[in-house]
DNA sequence: AATCAAGGTTCAATGAATGAACCATGCTGG
DNA sequence: CCAGCATGGTTCATTCATTGAACCTTGATT
């Protein structure tokens, strides 16, 4: 979406943050990141975007230091994408957003809840616990199947996501946590 | 960005929102709106995006009820566009999104502070009063020009927005708040 | 030696964005 | 009455991005 050129000539932080997450794909791909997908392939799978822009997107939220790429096996070599600080950053952005499709869009069904792991409670529209009235960071979110939730997906991925699960957790065996 | 086609089939509510203002423009035409653009060419002129654009997104925001077009002069018949309720619901968008901007790209310069009216309190990231432990709904803020905004721009629209004023309130004289 | 998995790259076709030019309506000044 | 102008667009050719299919590479597995 964002072009440098154009939106440069913008001082406002909004248009500066749309630089990098607002392109197409984007902030879909950041949003499987907290839900614990690693891998180009299931990045790939979750999302159906074609396989170029999903290198390309990957590529530029590295740049952006939003996500961090990282070996996670050296025979055959491969890396993983990881949500950076900046990345996890972006979770108020994708709470309010996801707060926003739910509530104003019609015929809306929650897809997942968010809860304080602490406690249970769910959470707020910008992440925060109701309950305990302190902002949530992801690693203390549990996120569970709502009931707009398809309950038999095609792609593996979604199959994983089915289950209860705290943000952050890799989707995959074998890789410890963040 | 968003295509319908594309994104229909996933089931979150993040999605369908982007679909809706995940386009390039999209949401900095959003943003206009709450700094009291009103108009096509007061729009045209502070962002700089091609008129086909503009109409386009002015449109579709229209038929995604984010905007309201409505008759403000009838001789010549002239239409402003105004926020509706659920575009209003879109400031916790914008300021998380502003928020994450300031805070984690670099060379950041506060370019506008948002204030709570009733107060004076500079607002938190999310578009609370830190102060009164309220959510602040956008007519009720104030924004006054920071340290990083261009003090000379060349457009009227622009110049315009340098003094201090409530959001929502109309660029243009002559037309009655919200 | 053939096959497979992961993680890409390349390519042609399509669709969207851009910027310049043009158009329509209705007022306003001479 | 005519010329010009403000507003709010549309049209069009060019450029750029996205898409989906096919292919490639590395290293392990059978």
């Amino acid at each position: 979406m964002a072009l440098g050129k154009d939106y440069a000539q913008q001082q406002c932080s909004i248009a500066r943050a749309l630089e990098v997450v607002g392109e197409r794909w984007t902030l879909l791909v950041v949003r499987d990141a907290f839900y614990g997908v690693r891998r180009y392939n299931d990045f790939l799978v979750h999302l159906g975007a074609p396989r170029a822009v999903l290198a390309a997107r990957l590529q530029a939220l590295v740049e952006a230091g939003v996500l961090d790429r990282r070996r996670y096996r050296e025979s055959p070599p491969r890396d993983e994408y990881v949500l950076t600080g900046r990345g996890l950053a972006l979770w108020p952005v994708l709470r309010s957003l996801g707060a926003w499709g739910r509530a104003e869009l019609p015929g809306a069904v929650a897809v997942r809840h968010f809860h304080h792991a602490d406690c249970g409670t769910e959470l707020g529209a910008y992440g925060e616990c109701p309950a305990c009235r302190v902002p949530v960071p992801p690693a203390d979110v549990e996120m569970r199947p709502g009931a707009g939730l398809d309950r038999d997906p095609a792609d593996p991925v979604s199959r994983a996501l089915l289950a209860p699960r705290r943000l952050l957790t890799p989707l995959q065996p074998g890789q410890e946590p963040s």
